[in-house]
DNA sequence: TAATCTATATGCAGTATACCATTAGTTGCA
DNA sequence: TGCAACTAATGGTATACTGCATATAGATTA
């Protein structure tokens, strides 16, 4: 596995698209990726690159703070996994069904911000087209 | 016209829904609305409520803010409105060809945006119907 | 044994945003 | 006249989000 190079983020002033443009976007993915089992950080990370946090990959700590912020909330366990695999310990991390509650919200709220993006593209594009009709 | 109530923003820690998830969503919205044409600050305030700021409206200050912002970068030009209508001056604002520019780079964001939405809520849902399957 | 990989974590800084307060001109009305 | 409501704009501050640098440490490999 390469080391992972990180991207500098210009913000929306630069020309760097950025999957991580909604608030907190990770949260969700490391909720969904629980729900399909335990796992832990370092694995979760490489996980992300399947929601588009590959082109501009995720700061690793943004992950284990959210980790362990997610673990004080109660949305997640974790308990120390010594042996098994090699290299140093691992936390492995195990949703609740508090978590699971918690992604159900996420899932509502993301659809909303779906709608709502749907929403303004629209109409750009009717507007676009009525800009392009007074032209003529 | 109501006064606008202001709803307090619990973050995605709390349970309230707001469109303003999005970095700078506000943004995108001026500038549209300004390609329509030339407006001032309190009536395009007004006028967000189409793009999901209706719900839990905006504060006047960040729309005022990212007025001067978008003024100084280049993207709107303003003039002053004395006469007319009644009321304080109006500070009117006007889209620039670069304002022109910069919105259609939003949209091209906004449309990526889009896809890794779809793309985690595809994720999820087709997750939860396997999930359900095993249960049988 | 030095370098590298795996794995977790903390601190700091810049930016984004919410919320509150303030200034000021206009209109309408008691 | 005086005051309340409306319209317009701006300033300050606290907190949240994220990126970057860096620390720590066990395991593996050259």
């Amino acid at each position: 596995m390469p080391r992972m190079r990180r991207r500098r983020w210009r913000g929306s002033r630069g020309q760097t698209a950025s999957p991580r443009r909604i608030y907190r976007f990770v949260v969700p993915c490391l909720l969904l990726l629980l729900h399909r089992g335990p796992s832990h950080g370092y694995s979760l990370i490489e996980e992300l690159s399947e929601f588009g946090f590959g082109e501009s990959p995720i700061d690793p700590s943004v992950v284990y703070r959210y980790l362990r912020e997610m673990e004080e909330r109660g949305l997640v366990t974790s308990t120390w996994q010594t042996e098994g695999g090699g290299g140093p310990p691992r936390r492995v991390y195990r949703l609740t069904p508090d978590g699971d509650q918690y992604l159900a919200w996420w899932v509502r709220d993301l659809r909303e911000t779906a709608k709502v993006l749907k929403r303004f593209l629209a109409a750009y594009e009717e507007h676009m087209e009525e800009d392009e009709g007074e032209h003529h």
